[in-house]
RNA sequence: GCCCCCAUCGUCUAGCCAGGUCCAGGACAUCGGCCUUUCAAGCCGGUAACACGGGUUCGAAUCCCGUUGGGGGUACCA
């Protein structure tokens, strides 16, 4: 098999959505897996609906991804000469004519076919026509498409696919202001890119066999076709906003790791036996069609944290610090200070997503007076325990250096002289140091913390007189 | 309406192509337990599915047909 060359081909027309980021994926590892070439093209020959904004947003996601093209980004509004003389030859061939009917008499009888409850198929008024009612009449270009047989489309995971050519309209290639419609600019394109395999998601499985014809009309041998299932949200319709986010961008903000969709979203859909996570690098090595699945697939949020929060556990934290740079700032936390590098191991243990990390840090910056949870408060900072957390102040100030071992050795030594057990004094002395009762273990957050704030907070806790009101 | 696609635990899936090794395996979630100074993490265990009906076969989750359900398409959008 010679190198396959595939394509990402997204119209810029609104976010990146998570759906065409895995038919991108699956592109792109199709390629990497075989030594092929992944192009990026974007399609705007919708002029009303591209925007620049949108463009930004798939070049910045495949970006942020790690999903470079080897060719591209290639714009189709960029390669209307290439289109309009592929039509020339198409209407000189006879593989393509001239229609003259306006848009009102086709709508005119599309709503008559309705009515009567009949499939609405272009008519052919304009088939054997040679020219219009005047010289300077305005005409669409359709090709001529057989009207009977059928067409087969052997498609990798959809299996052998057989369409009746009744069923189709001799589809418009060019409108009438001769700008060319995206099922001709596709073939077109495929052709010109030499385009192997078409991965795609199956929403364009209907427009398989008129793409098929086209390829025909125009002389070249159609790709393989690989047509993919669709992401759904958890009520089976098409995952779009209303269920969170369907936004590539969306996830990145919300503190979600490259890796962790790319592997995420090759498991949506595809499988390597029980295997659950895997690198980029391997997803390289395993990824191949066959496994893909034909059934769609619901785009499950929680098993997507669970795989952040994997991805976070497993990182260096010097490396994950890099990732979460800009969710700490966000926290109003210098990500270069240096208490934050010694909190980073604390928190991440417990960080699902980078935004929940950045606010596991909050706790440890040095904002004054602690505010304490009222709850809290009440329930762990009794008389007794407020006098303990004192004495315990006293017993830690001297440790040096004032890392978590030597805190805990000296914790240790305090309780053991006042017949005291962790039980005792653990709450409230958690609550002294960062407000509530949920933090990481107490040695590390003094350590974080540092003797100064620690032995600050403690004794604040002492001075504390209750609740406010 | 018509055309096309799809169908295993709540969810992602293994198994299906080459029928028996499957009273269906893994993972997320959920429930219970262990660990434990809290919360996580980790570990152990439980609940939970072959949509339905017909065939074919000694034997079907696996093959065939139908039904139902879901999704997509039906543009001078992509």
């Amino acid at each position: 098999m010679t190198a396959p060359r595939v394509r990402f081909a997204p119209s810029p027309t609104g976010d990146l959505h998570v759906g065409s980021v895995r038919a991108a994926l699956y592109n792109w590892l199709y390629a990497r897996r075989h030594g092929g070439t992944f192009i990026l093209r974007i399609e705007d020959t919708d002029r009303e609906r591209s925007t620049d904004a949108s463009t930004r947003a798939i070049l910045e996601g495949m970006r942020w991804l790690g999903m470079e093209p080897d060719e591209g980004p290639f714009f189709q509004s960029a390669r209307t000469e290439l289109y309009t003389r592929r039509l020339d030859e198409l209407l000189a061939s006879g593989g393509a004519y001239r229609c003259w009917c306006t848009k009102e008499e086709l709508d005119a009888k599309r709503a008559e076919a309705e009515r009567e409850k009949r499939l609405y198929r272009y008519d052919g008024t304009c088939r054997g026509r040679s020219h219009g009612p005047s010289p300077d009449a305005p005409f669409v270009v359709r090709a001529r498409l057989p009207q009977d047989g059928e067409v087969v489309i052997d498609d990798v995971v959809k299996g052998r696919v057989v369409l009746q050519n009744a069923q189709f309209d001799d589809l418009v290639l060019a409108r009438q202001d001769g700008s060319p419609v995206y099922n001709f600019t596709v073939v077109v394109d495929d052709i010109d890119m030499r385009i192997t395999h078409v991965i795609r998601g199956d929403d364009h499985l209907n427009n398989t066999p008129k793409q098929v014809h086209l390829f025909r009309l125009l002389g070249a041998a159609t790709p393989v076709f690989a047509h993919l299932p669709m992401v759904h949200g958890p009520d089976g319709k098409k995952l779009s906003k209303r269920h969170g986010a369907a936004s590539i961008l969306a996830f990145r903000d919300m503190g979600y790791l490259p890796e962790t969709m790319l592997s995420f979203l090759a498991r949506l859909g595809w499988s390597h036996g029980d295997q659950e996570e895997f690198s980029v690098e391997e997803l390289q090595r395993l990824f191949d069609l066959d496994a893909v699945q034909a059934g769609a697939g619901v785009f499950d949020h929680t098993k997507l944290e669970w795989l952040n929060g994997r991805r976070i556990r497993e990182l260096a934290p010097d490396a994950l610090l890099a990732h979460a740079r800009p969710f700490v700032a966000a926290e109003h936390i210098d990500p270069d200070a240096a208490w934050v590098a010694r909190a980073i191991p604390a928190v991440q243990p417990r960080a699902r997503t980078l935004v929940e990390l950045a606010q596991g840090l909050t706790m440890f910056a040095d904002r004054g007076p602690v505010a304490y949870e009222p709850a809290a408060a009440e329930k762990f900072l009794t008389p007794d325990a407020r006098a303990l957390l004192g004495e315990l102040a006293d017993a830690l100030a001297p440790v040096e250096p004032f890392d978590a071992a030597h805190v805990e050795a000296a914790f240790d030594a305090f309780l053991e002289t006042r017949a005291l057990k962790m039980k005792h004094v653990g709450q409230p002395c958690r609550v002294a140091l960062v407000g509530g009762t949920v933090s990481p273990s107490l040695y590390d957050v003094m350590s974080i913390l540092g003797r100064d704030v620690t032995l600050a907070r403690l004794r604040a806790a002492v001075a504390w007189t209750g609740p406010a009101s």
